[in-house]
DNA sequence: TCAAAGCAAGAGCGGTGCTCTCTTTTGTGT
DNA sequence: ACACAAAAGAGAGCACCGCTCTTGCTTTGA
């Protein structure tokens, strides 16, 4: 039971929720570098010591908010796809991967926490594979649909690569094709790509129209996958 | 004149270049976050404080290195231009695309530096620009040489693009198609994000040969953009 | 009831970027 | 040859950082 386990336990989870929040203003405003346990505690009315009773160190604060990014940007994605889950695999593809986009737009900050540089010294943790995956997921589910309605056209694939795309389709997507698993991956790094450019300022004076742009990439991708409509 | 110019210069631009090369150690070593002036004067030892007759700030220090590494990138990339200049133009895409992915995965933390989050509250001067360029300027080379030699297969570009399409043709390379620019510039996102993901480690257990993995994106990646050998 | 556990606070350590002042070195015009 | 101004280095110091340790106070649960 999570509720009414004591003032304290409550007290707890309300602090490190409002640690939590403060902290994601400060990303929000200033980026992750800059992020700072003891503006976090200035802002708490409380003396940065505290805050090591939430959270041991600063990297481990960090963990928390990347988790919660990848969760942000997995529901935002997760929405988007709800509201057109009627529709065909093409249509419910580039959904997604406008939602990952408008998602990254709407936080550049939390988005380069996950998808930029890695903060130096530091490996995520197992704890947030799951919520990683979860935009890579909707995308597998997609085309998996769209297998079993005889909607793709698997791409081919070379000799020199079939082994690792057997792998591939072993590991993420059994009843996938090897080349298109293959081709899945590389699509999902290639999204975030283009995600990445736009984000991260790459596109200045070279895309202006980004949305229309983004959009026909994005339909590009889901075609190099060999989804069809 | 830069030789012969005075023991002062001379001493200037050398110690210019050791605060450099010492930063370049730090940054290979422990990458952009942990990148400290003090530290750079220990090593030299100097006082921290004189570094500051160098260059007028970290930010400063750091942009120095963001263009000596996007020309490092322009470097490799050329110079694997060059040892095929005489193939197709298919096979000197894949061979810039590669020399791309192996500079990134030899030096990850300048790569992080040119192509992750950029650095809060920072914009790269114009200064920048011409040295960020050149790898793009080798992809334009390569696909205007296929268009001269009849080797390109041009894409469709869809009504909504099209206004943007003509836009960068008339900004980028006016002597190539509308929708060849343009999946032209995709397609360079979308090198970028195969390499981030490899260097920044999102292909952890899920793309394991990668070499071949990333030759075959890397193809694909050219026929998008119309070349076809 | 009362010991144990949880928690906030404060002081302090070693580190950072950066500024200011003072002194020394160095190149140059007379 | 000398004087003088410009350039460079050294040092102290400011405000900030992450993190640790100790000291008390409060809540909790046996």
């Amino acid at each position: 039971m999570s509720t009414a386990r004591g003032a304290r336990a409550r007290a707890r989870t309300e602090i490190t929720a409002a640690i939590k929040d403060a902290a994601r203003r400060q990303l929000a405003a200033e980026g992750a570098a800059k992020l700072s346990l003891r503006a976090v505690a200035r802002e708490l009315g409380m003396v940065s010591s505290a805050l090591y009773r939430y959270f041991p160190s600063r990297d481990d604060l960090l963990t928390a908010l990347i988790i919660d990014a990848y969760d942000s940007l997995g529901e935002a994605a997760e929405a988007a796809h709800r509201s057109v889950a009627d529709t065909g695999p093409l249509e419910r593809w580039t959904a997604v991967c406008e939602a990952v986009r408008g998602w990254a737009l709407a936080h550049p900050h939390e988005y380069a926490l996950i998808y930029g540089s890695p903060v130096p010294g530091y490996t995520a943790p197992e704890t947030t594979v799951p919520s990683a995956a979860r935009v890579g997921l909707l995308f597998i589910g997609i085309t998996r649909d769209a297998h079993e309605r005889a909607a793709l056209t698997a791409p081919s694939v070379p000799a020199d690569l079939r082994e690792e795309a057997e792998r591939m389709r072993a590991d993420l997507a059994p009843d996938l094709p090897p080349a298109v698993v293959a081709a899945l991956i590389a699509a999902w790094a290639q999204l975030f790509g283009l995600v990445g450019f736009e984000v991260f300022g790459q596109f200045h004076r070279v895309v202006e129209d980004r949305a229309p742009f983004f959009r026909h990439a994005a339909v590009r991708l889901a075609h190099e996958v060999g989804l069809r409509f």
